[in-house]
DNA sequence: CATGAATGAGCCTTCATTCAT
DNA sequence: AATGAATGAAGGCTCATTCAT
């Protein structure tokens, strides 16, 4: 299962390449290989070898903050109260997003570069689906969303925070107050109550 | 006023062009102008003699359907329920992003190519303050959405139907149920109303 | 010999796109006939059925000077004193190339495009060619040089101005400091006089 | 110090690509990356890797020769005869850049694509402003002459040879005459002496 | 005569990917 | 494993000139 533990020059050309790519998208900047490589002070094939595409690469960048919200998934399960739960796990899905460039990409994508994001991905989205479906037998959420939607929601408030193009401070809080419309609108009384 | 009518051939050709366009947006393929001037069988300085940027040919193609929309917009404000008069105009707006792929990057867009985009968008979101304004007089909408949000949010919906990935068909009902999310979270007592 | 006098409004429209000429090649810019015929507010086809190429309308604009330069070529014939006549026509000469863009290139072509151009040069260099050579019989210019010789020098001081790169209004004297030394050189006592 | 060494390939092709550029410079054509690179049997990009622009290449080219000069104004400065020792530089760069096309625009242009040129000229230069300042002490050299008008008077020469359009075997004759001229210009006795 | 739309060769430049060293 | 030179398709844009209207 696990493949053979990398060389020690290996393993830290590894991490020197993650760390650059991370800067990059931290200044949005697009993931070229052959930029990553010069900037890490490595050769062009080099990264070719750790990273087969962009994607991949990416994907590694986005993948530590993948496990957190995985794991905040987790424990989201053991709150007893599904609608907060729910709240509270689109919450950090959303406000990761919005913070982490790698992530919208990598959430929105159907294919992955990686087999480990598409664990990632999978976990993250099943703990959202027991939230969802408890949420909605407690009748807290309106029936007409699927768990196929979650997706596209978090990605669509991380998107229109995007578009509202605020100075990066305040893109948490714009994404604040998208979430508490597309919250409100995902409770249940709020359904189609006639005109 | 008028700039000058084209000539024949070149009205002739214009069109060929806008309509190759036309036909790939539709496809959703990028426009390259080198593209679209071997596809309508012209030469390149032709295609870039009517349209300097890809950025005004796609303007160009998304014209008609901003138009309706502004149309729309202001016969909108004919309405004497402000809610009904907001949903049906972020509706249609929506609907439109949907199905015509024109339209969401000059939506999202901060900067126009051609100042008939400009006007045309500045004529859609007028109408768009003047609703929503109302409609939070009537109090029919949280207090905490201001005109700006207007245009991510719509924005956001069509990206949502994006990521959802679902067949062309479908396009239209995913999108009625996120705006049935996003107009449910619009309304004025769903606000934070506490746990 | 005199061809069809031009219609009144042809006449001006050749007046027109002559004028832009100057302005452009007082502005150093290239001349470019589609860029003449917009400023002129013309069609291009306009310019060239009066220019056939860059070259006829460049050499259209310098004409005037030429004409002007032949007349003191002319005038320059009845000065007694051969040295100075000589000298006083190459430093008009070159002052008009230093101020006028239209010359050098001009000058410098072994082809005209216009056989007015053809004219007027060679009516030009006629008198220099005889003042030369009075010169040359007074002993006032060294023996060395010959008539073919007198376009390379003026226009190689033209040249040096330029690559001097002084602001334009010290291009003037610029040329006069580089003439005194020019007209130095030509005079017959410095001729190799040993080491 | 060394920038590394290239790769054995790596230099064989930077050799055939500034091959190829020397002989189009011979035959006075200008340099284009892409007719360059089809020349050479290689792709664009190798070329552009090598030289990222036309003035990069021509100043490659243009460096042997910017050298060997170099080499021989620090000799100059060794010769006791400083009338001699300018008149020699003056007549060895007046050489080159008639024999090596190259030269001339790189020794004209005011800002330089390489450092190396930059190191070059200055070194070329600085040599020519004490040899200079040599001759005028020695009362040898009209005093209205600046250091700044050595390169505008040797492309002078340069360029009244081209204007000239000798056949390519007469081009060093041609010029050593308007240096005899130039140099006989320069020196101090046939400053307006008056008539 | 005037117009100006159309042409399209031609140049520039970038970048994802391969592969010899 | 690492390197980084080489590749060349791909796309962008300009401009001199022609010719239908």
């Amino acid at each position: 299962m696990t493949p053979t533990p990398l060389r020690r020059d290996a393993a830290r050309n590894r991490e020197r390449i993650v760390a650059v790519a991370r800067d990059l998208v931290d200044r949005r900047t697009a993931l070229q290989l052959n930029d990553v490589a010069r900037r890490a002070g490595l050769g062009v094939g080099t990264v070719y070898r750790h990273f087969a595409t962009p994607g991949a690469l990416l994907e590694t960048v986005a993948a530590p903050c993948l496990e957190d919200l995985a794991a905040h998934g987790e424990r989201a399960l053991a709150d007893p109260d599904p609608r907060r739960a729910l709240e509270d796990f689109l919450t950090r899905t959303v406000e990761a997003q919005v913070t982490d460039a790698s992530l919208a990409p990598v959430a929105a994508a159907s294919e992955d570069a990686l087999p480990r994001t598409t664990e990632l991905k999978a976990a993250l989205w099943s703990a959202g689906r027991v939230l969802l479906d408890r949420a909605r037998e407690a009748g807290s959420v309106r029936t007409d969303l699927a768990f196929g939607d979650l997706v596209p929601l978090t990605c669509a408030i991380a998107h229109a925070v995007d578009v509202h193009g605020c100075a990066p401070d305040d893109r948490i809080d714009t994404a604040h107050r998208y979430l508490a419309t597309l919250l409100g609108g995902l409770r249940a009384d709020t359904t189609p109550s006639a005109g």
